[in-house]
DNA sequence: GTTGACTCCGTACTTCGGTACGGCCTTTAG
DNA sequence: CTAAAGGCCGTACCGAAGTACGGAGTCAAC
């Protein structure tokens, strides 16, 4: 008997893609999880994870009791790997790959832009702290020795 | 470690003698784990969990049931903030905070090195997503409007 | 002499993106 | 036919740095 299967969020998923897939996940490439995960690059558990999570859909067709993937899920599965390598997260990731193409360009535009601000507040962390250990550094090499670590000391004096 | 003296082992709630007559090296302030949290702007379940780490000792003092911290608790956590801003871990913290300032000064100096190559990794890592997240979106702002979503395009394309 | 704030202790939960384990079932190759 | 490989499922665990919770005890002020 089937899993019913949680995914019931109907956000709008452009029922053009879901009719297609009917047809044309079938008949491109059969795969089972194992072979999705090998062609995918990612774990079986992975794959599981994101089902659970809800980033993926479980197929509704099945070959006996197993089952069976095409290139619908591989494709999703190379999207989610792209927008992860942008710094995406699953969550920000599930809300991206839900938008139209034509319609929600000026969301995805946007989530794009909030996502840069973020990585470059992190940049700008990191050159802050990479520039205070540079100069510990440099004050270390410049020290005499019989003097206690610049850099120890920065961390306990008062 | 050096730091031990002697210390009364006054288990009995009854004596208010130990207030001002012990000569400690610099117990000036005697604060329970509240007081502490809040001088060192860190929460009680923090000190708390820092001890369980064994990051901080627990004093050996009480004033009653309650542990009684100085100054040394106060300087410690005050380090381990510093060392946290440098981007070390509360492990790495623990290894520097136990080095001598003297003889210790090469390996804190690889320590400080070693941190400022992983920083700039992964500054670089955030440069590249950054760089790529901004191509998207300059390629989105000169795209024209009937066309779909560039950033969405490159995730899913094939 | 009671109230209320604080402390102590142990444990569980959080976020994030998975990974691992164990048991059972199914499929398929030999 | 049988055995190995793989799939399915639920659950626990990882690391990092805490945060939260609950119960019991205790200290201090009024």
């Amino acid at each position: 008997m089937d899993r019913k299967s949680a995914q019931e969020f109907d956000r709008t998923a452009t029922t053009k893609t879901a009719a297609k897939t009917a047809t044309q996940t079938t008949r491109s490439a059969p795969l089972t999880i194992g072979a999705l995960a090998k062609a995918a690059g990612v774990g079986v558990e992975t794959i599981r994870y994101y089902q659970r999570r809800g980033l993926l859909r479980e197929p509704q067709q099945t070959r006996g009791a197993y089952r069976v993937y095409g290139e619908a899920e591989l494709a999703r599965l190379t999207a989610i790997r792209r927008a992860q390598q942008l710094g995406f997260s699953l969550d920000e990731i599930d809300g991206l790959l839900a938008l139209n193409e034509e319609r929600d360009r000026d969301r995805a535009r946007d989530a794009a832009q909030a996502k840069i601000e973020l990585i470059e507040s992190r940049i700008r962390q990191l050159q802050d702290m990479r520039d205070a250990l540079a100069e510990l550094v440099h004050c270390c090499e410049h020290t005499d020795s019989p003097a206690p670590c610049p850099i120890l000391r920065a961390l306990s004096s008062a």
